[in-house]
DNA sequence: CACACAATGCTCATTGCGAGCATATTGAGG
DNA sequence: CCTCAATATGCTCGCAATGAGCATTGTGTG
């Protein structure tokens, strides 16, 4: 336990700058650090893997790399996370770009709650996995070990039908918690929209929005471990996918849910290929991320013709047939076209 | 200014859940202050508008509503928004979305500063302007206010050519300064691309690109008053919209661009307007938000295609002309598609 | 040297969308 | 009542983008 001495009170003068004019808020505020959490992700060997920290002594739950925001020593938070980084695995960050800030941590907190409260800004980053080493694989897991359910490129997850869809149905049946918030649309239609039943398409983009419908209904292990009334009344039920140390796991179902979203209107898969690549190799990386296969032909149509790439003038030619052109991204891309990217029609199966 | 007692010093046990492993990091972590901010948007008499707060104690600069984070009080940033929000303003919000979380607060900040230290949080709502009363107009006023530049309902802005342009085409061709991060997009670039010259097509949704681009060269007041180098070598600009308190500019824009960008493929439009409506006040509406005029018969064909309005059997008759059928929006176009919008094409003019 | 395997080139039907013409209904003014 | 201005609404045409599939070109291998 933390002493009390630890919930600082924030001067008056400070709460002034907020309501200068006097609004009927009199109540000091106490302070609350900041977590800053990185989802490092990268493509190896055709599987998006992210960056994790193992933690053996709390039971070997995984983590991502993290650390708490010092004001004094960082002057934002990109900064203050890229030195975390750093720090913790040795890796120099490229493209970083923030997801979102989680205030209700864990959601195990008590508002009566006398640990210093945390709060989660999460964010993702992209790397080229050439830039792995060999020492380092160890640290990077298949995204899909946390989310199987997200892993289409074998056709409908058998994950689904056998465990997540009766267990979703059931928990939609079944009546609402009092003091539950009345949510606009009924449970039925989010777990319809969600996981793509009764005839309603994938949107591959929903990752965020599945992970807490599995938390709400209590089929995740952070709902049981965080002690959420519906997970007690659930009889054992099977691991859908590694457990994450704190909010971690929500953090990387935003991270996947706005990669997918992200690629297709910028030109950020590049930030995951190496300097020379084949068409082919792209889309496989483009796959990977999205899921079920895409047509090559047209495929080669639309990268080329939106200008994305161009060819280095090299050519691979261990390819098991004949040899292909290597490219690279075309950064003037960027000066042409205001939302470059691999437009993929979404809905694909 | 603020004793040194307030600078929250947080204990080891709080940095282990970070660092169980004992990394290399052992400095201690100041908490900060948290500041939830909302850019509560209505549209009212087909202007897009903006709820603020004047303080003529601060020579009449205008703010967004805001307060501090409690954790004590408020399980969630959301749920401390709306307090917040509803103590201030009286307005009780609908549609509320995280923007972005701020950490380097009006970038004033030095990382030696002791004053306590403020991130923050920005969020959007989007209000039906049904709701506004009478007497609450005076506290609403249309976001091109703050930035006339992204008004193009009668065309492209004067204020481009005349004042903004030929000021970031200079500041484009001076060296930059000694310690400014190189971009990987140079400065003649990003004018171009932001600022539609050259050929190139404006970008609606790159609001806050413009923004922090003016910010850099020092053309916005608000870095005047932050104290930025660029600023200074400059001789006395015109007024570029007006300026707001700490950052609120910035995340004003922010919600200016997520609206944009977000209509298009959630239907969130709906949140400004009232039950029942003409597709031509839908257009209107669309057309506040956007800027340029749209086709009246395509929007007509796109709305109603995409099942996203339905008749309701009523009829508007004083529309100066014809008769209008009456709309209200169509719910369950959420169950049907994934992406539901109006998916007007960007780069229109 | 034929074959398997990929890479690459091209066609064709369908759809989506920009643009404009045409018609239907009102209220206002003579 | 009649005409006109203004708006609502319906429909067509043509081009561009896209989904799907066939055909051809090069390499490595047995």
């Amino acid at each position: 336990m933390v002493s009390d001495a630890n919930v600082r009170r924030i001067p008056r003068e400070s709460l002034e700058r907020h309501h200068p004019k006097g609004t009927a808020m009199r109540q000091e505020a106490p302070a609350v650090e900041i977590g800053l959490n990185a989802a490092i992700v990268a493509v190896l060997d055709n599987e998006p893997v992210v960056h994790v920290v193992r933690e053996d002594d709390t039971g070997g739950q995984d983590a991502l790399p993290s650390g708490p925001f010092s004001p004094l020593k960082h002057r934002t938070f990109e900064g203050g996370l890229r030195t975390w980084v750093s720090d913790q695995t040795g890796l120099e960050l490229g493209y970083v770009e923030q997801l979102y800030s989680f205030g209700d941590r864990g959601r195990s907190a008590q508002p009566d709650d006398e640990m210093p409260h945390v709060v989660s800004v999460g964010y993702l980053a992209l790397t080229d996995a050439g830039q792995i080493e060999e020492s380092q694989r160890g640290s990077w897991r298949s995204w899909y070990h946390y989310f199987p359910w997200e892993d289409w490129r074998k056709g409908r997850p058998a994950i689904l039908e056998a465990e997540i869809v009766p267990r979703l149905r059931e928990w939609a049946e079944r009546p609402q918690h009092v003091g539950e918030p009345a949510r606009p649309i009924a449970r039925q239609d989010r777990v319809r929209m969600c996981f793509a039943i009764d005839g309603a398409a994938w949107d591959e983009e929903k990752v965020l929005e599945r992970y807490e419908l599995l938390y709400e209904a209590g089929l995740v292990e952070e709902a049981r471990r965080d002690g959420r009334e519906a997970a007690l009344a659930w009889a054992p039920t099977p691991r859908l996918g590694a457990m994450m140390r704190f909010d971690h796991r929500r953090i990387l179902a935003t991270a996947i849910g706005r990669t997918r979203a992200k690629i297709k209107y910028r030109p950020v898969i590049f930030e995951l290929m190496p300097p020379e690549f084949t068409l082919f190799e792209l889309q496989r990386t483009v796959e990977a991320i999205l899921g079920p296969h895409l047509h090559k032909q047209n495929f080669r149509r639309l990268v080329e013709g939106a200008g994305l790439v161009e060819p280095t003038g090299h050519m691979k030619t261990r390819t098991g047939g004949r040899p292909a052109k290597l490219y690279r991204f075309r950064k003037e891309v960027l000066l042409e076209r205001p939302a470059p990217g691999v437009r993929v029609k979404p809905g694909r199966v």
